[in-house]
DNA sequence: ATGAAAGCGCTAACAT
DNA sequence: ATGTTAGCGCTTTCAT
């Protein structure tokens, strides 16, 4: 049987408030008292039964981080960086897994309202009209996501896709191809966007091929139809799709970077591991974790109260450089002099 | 403010303990004043406090997850299947990441301690005499150890190693490498008696390269040193590793399988993804992550005692073959006619 | 600065 | 079959 308030009480010869208040308000309670309470406390190996507290508290000190797909390793770091960040406040993590269902997700809310004080949603796939109404029960920090009023971390994915774009530009591409995410996706809106605005600032040509779920599969089906376009380089909605193209490009010995430069995003481990090494844009996951966390842990101490200025926090995507890019064939030829001649010829 | 038991007792005109048993033992109150209890229940939305009833029963309706690395693939598996057979019994998974250090674990666990009624502890990083003295208070499952007395499930690892071992000597390879994973690791020493058992039964000689950390970067780093031994096949303690070893061989331009096989172990969704398709050992994470869950709701139901035969869960590895195996350099040669002749001169 | 006492929302005896 | 009531362990007025 573990230790309560009483036992410790007792044995320090004091009130029960005067422990719970060595606790929860130090300096309402003499020096020396405080620090006989603690002594006993540790001595017993006594902890706050946080059940207890909550019951009048009103705070559970639990907060809830809901994914579409645990698998996806993008989360992994949203995860971590939530997990050490929450742990640091004294707060534990709840982990769930809405596989990627709207309904799924809804479920997970309801059951996690009355255990958490806060909810972290990755990248919902409620709509956004079902976002709005959310608040103020539970408390909710959006990640990857943007709805009116409510808190939230988003990472620029726009400004991401733009480098992405450029850098394929700068090498000398003219015409690229975008494998699309969901349609419905936030984050591939996004993306799209930027790529359109890079598109138009750097003359570049874009074929769009799907929309396609974000992941392997999608990207081994995916490599042909971006070939059958033409195109010298493709930008995919993500490192998982991005890696699947490489895997059946490599089937087909097609070679990247030299015949086709891929482009993947959100610099998941994966993407280091394969070969090439594939370039993608990096998606600070672990730090956009933590941000949520931080205002989740913000909020609370608040009354309910729409999401303010600083409860929205954007993260800088920045485009890493690997071994899967290079100028486009016909540039490659004509930048090696023995070559030149037969590029005329063509 | 949210409907608590007294609202629903006023509304529905009778008392709070037949509100409450109306959840929590249904056929011991008449049928139609449950429904009508229900009734109102559902109308006010009220759903019980989870911290109250803990608070009584001593239960918190939640249940730990502690991984040593979130990071790693392995244990997604096992997390999707802890978390959906948890919900399906209304239990809340925590998640939490040790690090990898056993200092951290302990302190997770402790943490953890209060707020949950068990926790299954993923390839602990925690001495055996440490475990040993776990039990009873919190009730805890390991998965992927064994430790006298406590329940487990464990993953039956010497049984893979055998069969990839046995599919090497099958090909023809009659010397390799095994890169090591951590030497306290207990699924390393699982690995290393199976692939020991392995060699003896098939005439297979064995070096062994490492142990190196059970990351992408250790089978980088080793893939030179297992070349230098001349075998023309090696298996490394995970998936990771052997993703990092193709890797490197990829960029010494090392062809795989042509002129060395590589066997990896877990068969993490990464392993299918790479050029060439990792021929793995396949762990059925997922469903060992449920049966822990399984032993775990299991024991809450029981007064804390010694493990049974029951609670001890032995799920079978499989090897999965895939496009990085193949018969060694010079049996492939002898098996091609025209080179038979330059075989015989070497 | 400390103590006494009233609950937080719920379940589990114990009555009826 | 249902109601009454005493807490679970804690925080928080309100007194002292």
């Amino acid at each position: 049987m573990p230790a309560t308030i009483h036992d410790v009480a007792a044995r320090a010869g004091v009130s029960v408030a005067t422990v719970s208040r060595s606790f929860t308000a130090p300096q309402t309670v003499r020096e020396s008292t405080r620090a006989s309470v603690l002594a006993v406390a540790t001595a017993l190996g006594y902890q706050p039964n946080r059940a207890a507290r909550g019951l009048i508290t009103g705070r559970t000190g639990n907060v809830g981080v809901i994914v579409p797909d645990l698998g996806n390793p993008y989360f992994h770091g949203v995860l971590e960086g939530a997990q050490s960040w929450a742990r640091a406040a004294d707060y534990a993590v709840f982990v769930a897994d809405g596989q990627e269902s709207a309904a799924e997700e809804e479920a997970l809310i309801a059951a996690m309202g009355k255990q958490v004080d806060g909810i972290v949603l990755c990248s919902s796939r409620l709509p956004p009209a079902r976002l709005a109404t959310l608040e103020p029960e539970p408390t909710v920090v959006l990640l990857n996501r943007r709805v009116p009023g409510l808190p939230a971390v988003v990472i620029d994915s726009a400004g991401g896709m733009r480098q992405a774009a450029g850098h394929l530009a700068q090498l000398g591409h003219t015409r690229v191809a975008f494998v699309s995410g969901p349609r419905h996706s936030w984050s591939n809106q996004q993306r799209l966007r930027g790529l359109r605005a890079a598109a138009r600032s750097h003359d570049l040509e874009v074929v769009t091929i799907g929309p396609v779920q974000p992941q392997f599969d999608s990207g081994v089906q995916a490599a042909e139809p971006v070939l059958r376009t033409g195109v010298t380089a493709v930008l995919a909605y993500n490192d998982l799709v991005a890696v699947g193209i490489l895997s059946r490009l490599a089937e087909l010995d097609v070679a990247v970077p030299a015949q086709l430069s891929v482009i993947g995003f959100d610099d998941i481990p994966l993407a280091a591991m394969v070969t090439p090494a594939l370039t993608s844009v990096s998606a600070p996951t672990a730090l956009a974790g933590k941000a949520a966390i931080d205002i989740l842990l913000t909020r609370l101490g608040r009354p309910a109260s729409p999401a303010r200025a600083h409860d929205i926090r954007r993260l800088p995507a920045t485009l890493v450089r690997r071994g899967s890019t290079a100028p486009p064939a016909a540039l490659a030829s004509a930048a090696a002099p023995v070559r030149a001649g037969t590029l005329n010829r063509a």
